[in-house]
RNA sequence: GGCGGCGUAGCCAAGUGGCCAAGGCAGUGGUCUGCAAAACCAUUAUUCAUCGGUUCGACUCCGAUCGCCGCCUCCA
């Protein structure tokens, strides 16, 4: 089996084939530090976060690179409101950005260049780009000739004369042609600036990806990656300048991810529905979010509603039940000598599971179908774990032991179950209460007084505390251990 | 206007022409319980927006229609 992805150039799956033998070359657009970051950026990171292991568990060594853009339009404007420097706002981004890929459990990359500190790569190749005719001075900036590379467009799939008639280019005096981009800005009085051949200036947006991957991961490469908003012009940019300048295919395939959107609207701060990820994390556990963005495709839509993170609130906790059942069974207790009780068709379920989750992530790493068949396995474990007692014989609580160590094992590439079971549950239901008014204290005074009502078999009172207990969403689960409670959210 | 994508049960969501159209949530029935709740088990689409076409056979391929979304300006 090989491992199938979409690439966005050519419109199709196609069979994962490196350049160099078993070693991915992957290169990710990050974000650009002005601000906290949102959901959407989230979904970015934990998608190539989840693809990067999964390649790597799959066996192939990856070198992965994920750039930071620090200086850019933006980060001035927003450094001029803040009174501070680009670079000291960059700076702080970064860090918050750090702050939140380490709540979400994001592994580093293994290259992280920024912009600033490649100023000299993209110079040199602005200067090849002029030398071979495909990029001119104007002014103080420098500009790419759109018109000197014919395939412009192959990537988005638009023509540039379409463009022209979009009529929603700014009008620049400095441009010879509307569709020309800039390469390099000359810099305005009080904006930071770096020398070059052309003055004083600073980078324009595209040319950092060009000149960073070229250096880390050469000329041509196997994956680049980004949201689909880059498309166009961001990665269409990328590969005029750098086919252009390399004369060799830029990057073998390109992978985008879809969009994040709020009760059905594109998030934007004008519209007031933009949450950052410490929003999210404030009300929910890191692996809520990763469910939840794992339970659609990468490349489809995905919206956000409280009704989206209960319902992949629900499913999680379902699966941590299943690990905390059979985390509880001991084999050092079964019987020896016991026959099992396993069938044939229940044992060929938990052996597939890893088969199963392989070929879910090798379509175009599916990961919607493979939560599917970590539900199915979590079924069958159920069922058997339910026919299972201490007496059970010591095999059959080794294979659900077994099984569940897989299912561990497959779900962390997603970063799923990594926490312990019985912390997970108990967490969740700190945090309910924490955002309640709930008194942990008085619930508890509540449940003795019922217990001992219910020795006496005063039902009446009994069912009054439960029901008074409910009215403020405490559910309480009476167990052969005593009485639990959680809080119910919904 | 140009380009791209989507429309599968109450909701979410897989499905790379052919066994009963995964799975989750909610619902329903059960096990458990003093009764419940929680948990677990079982169950829930003669049908895949609509209409045509290709094929022995289509949710899957092609065309048209309707509806929704994204990009074309910074954007994950």
């Amino acid at each position: 089996m090989t491992i199938q992805t979409y690439n966005t150039l050519s419109g199709k799956k196609e069979a994962l084939q490196t350049l160099e033998p078993g070693h991915v070359k992957l290169y990710v657009c990050g974000i650009t530090a002005y601000d906290y970051c949102h959901i959407g950026h989230a979904r970015s990171a934990l998608a190539f976060d989840m693809i990067v292991r999964y390649l790597r568990y799959r066996g192939y060594k990856v070198t992965f690179v994920r750039n930071f853009t620090d200086i850019d339009d933006k980060i001035i404007a927003r450094a001029k409101e803040q009174s501070t420097t680009s670079e000291e706002l960059a700076t702080r981004f970064i860090n918050e950005f750090y702050t939140d890929m380490d709540a979400l459990g994001v592994d580093r990359p293994d290259i992280e260049p920024k912009a600033t500190e490649h100023i000299k790569e993209m110079t040199d190749l602005i200067s090849e780009l002029i030398a071979k005719g495909m990029a001119y001075q104007s002014g103080n900036d420098v500009y790419y000739i759109v018109d000197s590379f014919p395939e412009y467009g192959k990537l988005s799939k638009r023509n540039i004369e379409d463009m022209k008639a979009g009529a929603r280019i700014s009008v620049n005096e400095q441009k010879h042609h509307p569709m020309d981009f800039v390469l390099w800005k000359g810099s305005k009085p009080g904006e930071p600036t770096w020398d070059s051949p052309w003055g004083p200036g600073r980078p324009g947006w595209h040319i950092e990806c060009s000149a960073m991957s070229r250096k880390y991961l050469g000329e041509t490469f196997d994956i680049h990656g980004g949201g689909q908003d880059l498309i166009f012009p961001h990665h269409e940019n990328e590969i005029a300048q750098s086919e252009g300048a390399n004369d060799k295919p830029f990057v073998k395939s390109w992978i985008h991810h879809g969009f994040v959107t709020i009760r059905d609207e594109k998030m934007s701060k004008s519209l007031g529905n933009f949450l950052t990820i410490r929003d999210i994390l404030a009300h929910y556990h890191p692996e809520i979010l990763r469910f939840f963005i794992f339970s659609t495709h990468y490349r489809n839509p995905l919206d956000f509603s409280e009704t989206a993170m209960r319902d992949a609130t629900a499913g999680l906790e379902r699966l941590y039940e299943c690990v905390a059942t059979v985390d509880a069974l001991d084999a050092g207790n079964g019987d020896r000598q016991a026959a099992s009780i396993l069938s044939a068709k229940d044992i060929k379920k938990v052996a597939e599971l890893e088969k199963r989750f392989q070929e879910a992530m090798d379509n175009d790493f599916n990961t919607a179908q493979a939560q599917g068949v970590f539900f199915d396995t979590v079924k069958t474990i159920n069922r058997l774990q339910g026919k299972i007692t201490p007496k059970s014989a010591v095999t059959d609580i080794e294979f659900l032991k077994n099984g569940l160590a897989t299912l561990k094992k497959l779900a962390a590439i997603m970063g799923l179950l990594r926490e312990d079971a019985q912390q997970f549950l108990a967490a969740r239901k700190e945090q309910l209460v924490a955002a309640s008014a709930i008194d942990p204290a008085a619930v508890e005074a509540l449940i003795a007084e019922r217990y001992q009502c219910r020795l006496d078999k005063k039902w009446a009172r009994s069912d009054e505390i439960r029901d008074k207990l409910l009215a403020q969403n405490i559910e309480l689960h009476d167990g052969p251990d005593g009485t639990t409670w959680s809080v119910n959210d919904s």
